[in-house]
DNA sequence: GCAAGGTC
């Protein structure tokens, strides 16, 4: 008779392609006590062992980490106590039914069989869900399944080489979980209460949460940091200077020569200079260089990367991009959005997807072309492979009559695009640079001329440098320029933070992950920590935000808005995850430390208060404190 | 009323 088998994946997507992969296309599927986790049916013999098959999924993680009932009410104990507060874990309400499919197909099988993702979070999610089918099932026999990508050679391979769960990544999720719980608590319910009937806060529709998370405060001190800079920016005043020549055979205007110096923040020196030139105004052209140069294609694209680009040239917020790319998975028409990895497997069907696009009127044309011609190349890899999920591209062609917003339709043309061009050959050019003195001054100019296009035909978002193609300069001849001016500037402050460079700070320090960070940055929107510019794409702090990041400096508790925080919690992590560090000893020395933390956070609460109080109207009304 | 991490 044969084994019956329950297999679970992280996801419903995964689930459906594990079944489709190993049955050939022949499985059925019924619903679920959760509407979006069907149960997937087929035979399949693992090892010589005719089975019976059944697939279904969670949707991430099944259970969540909560105080005791005692410790839920704000007021019931201090603050402090939540960092030795009794903790559980529990499956949430909105995940009951999930839950109740998991047990009703555990108590009918005599295998669990653990599809979930390979990574840290997905090891930790394996017991969640073994926890609860072993407990509907105690006989059970549970094995892990361990794919590094969606695909049948790796699938195949993992069903017939399982494996055990790894014990020490999932407890290293559970330290992670406990801090972030603890120390998030403690603080947003110390700040909140402490603050809130002190000061007139700005009229919202909501209730005043000012909220501290291990990720939310680094991303807001990113923020923050670069007001800061603005701010205090003094501009200088520099000088510089210009040669501007019109070359006789030129057919597109003067060419403009920088000086090799640079910018002179001394105006006497720089005058001289200048004087000197103009005094012999001659240029001589010292050298000529020419050299074949290209511009490579992007490498496959990942979720930061989607963020990043659809920040810069569609002027979307990252939340949004996500939530657009998550309604486009849910439809088909592209791949899982949430992907660390930048490289496609050896045997991945590129032709396929590129030939599913030949018939669009924009790019239709190029694919033609990338199949018929020598214009197509294996992507080149990037250095990111999370395990579990190809880079971002597309996996069905637009169809006919789509209500799409423009914005949808935009974050599919770039993920299909960028596809399109991670596929292609680099574009190629010549690079001149003609190299001139005048009196003893050094000058340049360098020019481009593009010679094959090839990606960049594409992808339209990128231009190649804006430099142009030069009129040929002969070394050793000499010229009259049409000008030599004196150009004076002043510094300019840097930009307010753009979207695009938030994301990539955030990524330098670890803080956050793929699926993570567009909601960290809608997080500081949110609370009113941070707002967006006009030009829509960058981030500017509030009052509210200046004022926590700046009474925790004044505290003395920098550390709590540095990333710093973050990287030592993660590296804390990832001993345990190595087998370095216990996790008990790795838990109790961050509670201790955090605790140690907070408690002098409470000792300098009165800085904190006096801080706040110079960007905010102390309530006069509020009973013990009364206005000076 | 709280975090961050999965995911619908």
């Amino acid at each position: 008779m044969a084994v019956r088998v329950l297999n679970v994946a992280e996801k419903p997507s995964v689930a459906r392609e594990v079944s489709r992969i190993l049955s050939h296309g022949q499985s059925t599927s019924r619903p679920g006590r959760s509407r979006y986790n069907p149960v997937h049916e087929f035979r399949y013999t693992i090892n010589g062992t005719p089975c019976d098959m059944y697939v279904t999924s969670v949707a991430g993680h099944l259970m969540e980490i909560q105080f005791d009932e005692a410790y839920r009410s704000w007021n019931a104990h201090p603050p402090r106590a939540l960092f030795q507060a009794p903790i559980h874990k529990q499956v949430p309400k909105d995940k009951k039914q999930i839950e109740g499919t998991l047990q009703r197909e555990a108590r009918n099988c005599q295998w669990l069989v653990l599809w979930l993702d390979c990574d840290r979070e997905g090891e930790n999610i394996c017991f969640e869900v073994m926890e609860t089918c072993c407990r509907a099932n105690p006989r059970l026999s549970v094995f892990r399944a361990r794919f590094s990508a969606l695909i049948a050679e790796d699938i195949h391979r993992a069903i017939n080489r399982l494996g055990a769960p790894n014990k020490l990544d999932a407890d290293a999720v559970d330290v992670r979980q406990e801090l972030d719980l603890r120390i998030g608590s403690a603080f947003t319910r110390f700040q909140t209460m402490f603050l809130e009937k002190k000061f007139e806060w700005p009229q919202t529709n909501k209730k005043l949460i000012l909220s501290y998370g291990p990720c939310q405060f680094p991303t807001l001190g990113f923020i923050v940091e670069r007001a800061w800079e603005i701010k205090s920016h003094v501009p200088e005043e520099f000088w510089s200077i210009q040669v501007q020549y019109t070359h006789p055979n030129s057919t597109n205007g003067p060419v403009t020569f920088t000086w090799k110096r640079g910018r002179l923040f001394d105006h006497t020196v720089a005058l001289r200079l200048y004087e000197m030139c103009l005094e012999q105004p001659e240029a001589r052209v010292i050298s000529v260089e020419g050299r074949n140069t290209q511009r490579a294609p992007p490498v496959p694209l990942s979720t930061i990367e989607l963020c990043k680009r659809a920040s810069r040239w569609l002027r979307l917020g990252s939340a949004q991009v996500m939530q657009l790319a998550e309604e486009l998975y849910q439809e088909g028409y592209i791949s899982y959005p949430r992907t660390e990895t930048d490289q496609f497997e050896d045997g991945y069907d590129l032709q396929k997807m590129i030939r599913e696009q030949m018939n669009h009127p924009e790019w239709g044309e190029y694919c033609n072309r990338l199949l018929n011609n020598s214009l197509f190349k294996w992507p080149t890899p990037g250095r990111n492979n999370d395990q579990a999920h190809p880079p971002i591209h597309p996996t069905k062609p637009l169809g006919q009559n789509l209500n799409w917003s423009r914005q949808k339709a935009s974050v599919y043309e770039l993920v299909t695009r960028h596809f399109l061009a991670c596929c292609s050959k680099p574009a190629l050019g010549i690079e001149t640079k003609v190299a001139i003195t005048i009196s003893e001054e050094h000058f340049q100019v360098r020019g481009l001329m593009v010679k094959e296009r090839n990606y960049l035909d594409v992808y339209r978002y990128e231009n190649w440098g804006g430099a142009r193609a030069l009129p040929v300069f002969e070394e050793g001849a000499s010229f009259m320029p049409d000008s030599i001016m004196l150009v004076d500037g002043r510094t300019q402050p840097p930009p307010p933070l753009s979207e695009s460079d938030l994301l990539a700070k955030m990524e330098e320090h670890g803080i956050g992950t793929d699926a993570t960070m567009a909601q960290h940055i809608q997080k500081q929107l949110e609370r009113g920590y941070a707002v967006k510019t006009e030009s829509s794409q960058s981030l500017m702090p509030t009052e509210l935000g200046e004022a926590l990041v700046t009474a925790y400096n004044e505290m003395g508790m920098e550390g709590l808005w540095r990333p710093t925080i973050r990287s030592i919690m993660e590296q804390e992590v990832r001993a345990v995850a190595m087998g370095n560090k216990a996790k008990g000893i790795v838990l109790a020395s961050q509670v201790d430390q955090f605790e140690n933390l907070f408690s002098a956070f409470l000792q300098h609460r009165g800085v904190f208060e006096e801080v706040i109080s110079q960007f905010f109207v102390r309530k006069s009304t509020a009973p013990g404190n009364p206005r000076r």
